[in-house]
DNA sequence: GCGCTAATAT
DNA sequence: AATATTAGCG
């Protein structure tokens, strides 16, 4: 579309849309209806509010737009406005003399598609019919002629287009909203709810994945296993495309880690490593109760066993994998590997058996709401090879999600800061490892991974392993993050705190308000 | 059609 | 900030 063309376009606007106009005041009321008539609305006018609600409700679907003076003796404007919105989802367009902000404020509280002061200029009243539109209202606009020519030859047919050049919000609107219109003519229809993952959410969801096996969960077979009404696939795809991400960044730095604690052994003479913080010296970690019931901030360090049986989650990667060795200088030498029950005498969720729904919170957003019998009852712990580790890929999890992962863009370079610092290291530029060669070999565990590669690899877990005690023993940079900040950031700030750890039905919500069901 | 990834929108 | 949606590809 040429610039002509889209100046015209945004010149059009719908001839003979009815307007309601209400104002007490008869020589407002005239000038209004006036300039409304220029503008080639239908115009109706009353001078009492009281009457112009009549008139909408004897006329249902009669009018496609109120404007509405504030300051009337019958009835307030805003109380027009309240029942309107009430009783027909009309665009009401409130005008007032006072540009108080709290007039103004109360206007839009109210549910005002716009607000406009005293006295009105014509060309705000020439783009009211957009707010008719934004509001898919399409049906009631069939009776309005758009003017569609877009012709170069005749812009000035409606007399209008002079001074339109400061159309501002709406320039693109116009088209957009006339395709999409027809499909969108349902007045009642709302934005569909956003999913709020709760802790209880993700956990169905870790419970699909774990039994599904990290490779192959993929959408549509997590949400079957989840069997949450109204969750929908892709907000399953979206969920495993952060949760991957997650992995991912997590992985990688581990893998740093785990290059840096491997060179470490190898040249722990290298003081410009010591500096980073070896892994010599471990400090045994406590691994005894209530490190996540504690609280996250209370939570010094991140408990080092929960990481270390990971081949249920990665099933294909743990058996290759050296553990706790205490040959050779190994990067897990003298880590501590608690006994499972330890772990699994945490009370978790037992989230894997039960269906749920969503429900409509009052923010519109679509929360966990209960449980009712399954029936998808391999899901059930008993029948999970994976389950008894469920405890610990979601103390992982918690990590995973408190970890502010980009959505995009960012993070395609996983970890290319810290791969960088590495590269600048006096270890890389005095020779001990060359970088590029490390870069060539991810399957090395010396470079970013693919996720693919992560998948298939056997690093996740021993990245993993070796991150958390990088963590644990501080060294971790602290633009990475430290282990407190990775769990406690993780979960929505209503969850994060004792939620996080229980695994109790607790929503951060009060039920209470939960109230409004779908 | 599905899944994945990245990019972008809400 | 967290999710959703979309695009491009396999």
């Amino acid at each position: 579309m040429t610039l002509e063309q889209d100046f015209e376009a945004v010149d059009q606007f719908p001839v003979g849309m009815r307007v309601l106009a209400v104002d007490d005041d008869q020589t407002c009321l005239r000038i209004l209806e006036t300039l409304l008539h220029r503008c080639q609305y239908h115009v109706t006018t009353t001078d009492s509010a009281q009457t112009a609600l009549e008139l909408l409700r004897e006329n249902k679907n009669k009018f496609d737009l109120v404007i509405s003076d504030v300051d009337m003796p019958d009835m307030d404007g805003f109380k027009l406005l309240e029942l309107v919105g009430l009783e027909m989802d009309l665009p009401v367009i409130m005008l007032s003399a006072h540009s108080d902000p709290k007039y103004v404020m109360k206007g839009v509280k109210h549910g005002a598609c716009d607000y406009l002061l005293k006295p009105v200029r014509i060309e705000e009243l020439k783009n009211i019919w957009q707010h008719v539109v934004r509001k898919s209202k399409f049906k009631k606009m069939k009776s309005i002629v758009i003017n569609d020519d877009h012709s170069q030859g005749n812009s000035d047919q409606n007399g209008v287009k002079a001074n339109r050049k400061r159309k501002d919000q709406f320039e693109e609107v116009e088209e957009e909203d006339e395709e999409r219109g027809n499909e969108n003519d349902d007045p009642t229809a709302q934005k569909k709810p956003r999913v709020l993952w709760t802790r209880e959410l993700h956990n169905k969801f870790l419970a699909a994945v774990d039994h599904l096996g990290v490779e192959k969960a993929q959408p549509k077979k997590i949400l079957e296993l989840m069997n949450v009404d109204k969750l929908t696939r892709e907000n399953v795809a979206s969920h495993l495309q952060k949760f991957r991400s997650a992995l991912k960044k997590i992985t990688n730095e581990a893998n740093q880690q785990a290059n840096m604690a491997a060179i470490d052994s190898h040249f722990m003479q290298m003081s410009a490593l010591k500096g980073l913080g070896g892994f010599h010296n471990q400090r045994q970690i406590p691994l005894g109760s209530g490190q996540f019931h504690g609280g996250a901030a209370t939570m010094r360090h991140y408990p080092l066993g929960r990481l270390n049986s990971f081949g249920g989650v990665f099933p294909h990667v743990s058996s290759s994998l050296p553990r706790n060795h205490n040959d050779g200088g190994y990067v897990l030498q003298g880590m501590p590997i608690p006994p499972l029950d330890d772990l699994n005498n945490k009370a978790f969720p037992s989230f894997t058996s039960q269906q749920s729904s969503l429900m409509v919170a009052p923010n519109n957003q679509l929360v966990l709401q209960g449980h009712q019998q399954s029936s998808y009852p391999s899901l059930n712990p008993g029948l999970s090879p994976h389950f008894e580790i469920n405890k610990r890929l979601d103390d992982w999890s918690n990590a995973l999600l408190s970890t502010n992962i980009p959505q995009s863009g960012v993070h395609s370079k996983p970890d290319a800061l810290e791969w960088n610092h590495f590269c600048n290291s006096d270890a890389a530029q005095a020779g001990f490892i060359d970088p590029l060669q490390m870069k060539q070999q991810p399957a090395n565990n010396l470079g970013p991974m693919t996720d693919a590669q992560l998948l298939r690899s056997s690093n996740p877990i021993e990245g993993l392993f070796v991150g958390q005690q990088k963590l644990e023993n501080g060294s971790m940079p602290s633009n990475a993050g430290s282990l407190d900040d990775i769990v406690n950031s993780m979960m929505p700030k209503e969850q994060s705190q004792a939620e996080l750890f229980e695994g109790d039905l607790g929503f951060g919500w009060h039920n209470s308000s939960l109230r409004t069901c779908i």
